[in-house]
DNA sequence: ACTTGACTTGGAGTTAACTCCAGGTTGTAT
DNA sequence: ATACAACCTGGAGTTAACTCCAAGTCAAGT
């Protein structure tokens, strides 16, 4: 498969599919004689194990880390282990954020659309905020 | 109260609260005769919900534009409406790849926890893709 | 063989969102 | 009155993650 095609299937620029090498979010990825690359079955697996990484806003840094202990081989399978527990960690704290910001943008909505019918906007701070800050 | 008590609430910096001012996220602090920032209630919301829609990913540009329609009175009802909701949706979209993502990450952790144990790894792409990607 | 278009590299540039700094002012405790 | 910490401003610097570019190579069609 092209940088072209796998760049369509993924919706994803060439540049950024060379970066994640280059930096390696990705491993090596197989080429032609040429030196063209062309992507098998096992490079794609990794093209989307850092496309769901990165969309959940895993950081590049912790993708290489992965990447590299996989390399290693399987001595490193407890220090895999313990970054992917770091990073559901960390996706599970901010996904919680994104719960209360739409809890939050709910009211808010609801709030609005009432006041465009009625001509009156109030909403009350306090009931609200349990739905946010720390709630 | 003062920037400092405000910042030990939130845990943000006092950089980051005059960058927040200075660009519109949030609106003209009060301040002292001494023109030393002195945060009222008013103010204090206006922190708080810049902090709410940041931590959810809405971009500060858009932070901005809600603050400058609010400021601009009720005429602005049905925009600011509309605003939200297009916060929502971008919230909503952010959101699902988290859970996506999560559900990624909850396969593999229990996979190599399993591999840590029997000393052999092996997880099937297909049905954790089914997870994943478009899942 | 030649054109044309996709591909290559290394390195520089961009963007969003802070973050830091220098040089000056305010406020509080002795 | 004098330290001395906390505050102020405008502007420059940083960071992560791309994104773009120039100059050259490869490959498919005629």
């Amino acid at each position: 498969m092209t940088i072209k095609e796998v760049c369509e299937k993924y919706d994803i620029t060439p540049d950024t599919l060379r970066y994640y090498e280059r930096v390696g979010v990705i491993p090596e990825v197989t080429r032609t004689s040429g030196g063209i690359r062309n992507y098998t079955e096992e490079d794609i697996k990794w093209v989307e194990n850092a496309i769901c990484m990165r969309s959940a806003g895993v950081p590049v840094e912790m993708i290489i880390e992965y990447v590299r202990l996989f390399q290693m081989g399987d001595d490193t399978l407890e220090d895999r282990c313990n970054l992917l527990k770091g990073a559901k960690a960390e996706v599970e704290a901010v996904k919680k954020k994104y719960d209360d910001e739409l809890k939050r943008l709910n009211y808010k909505i609801a709030k609005y659309e009432e006041a465009i019918q009625t001509g009156v906007l109030n909403w009350d701070d306090e009931e609200m905020k349990k739905e946010c800050l720390n709630g």
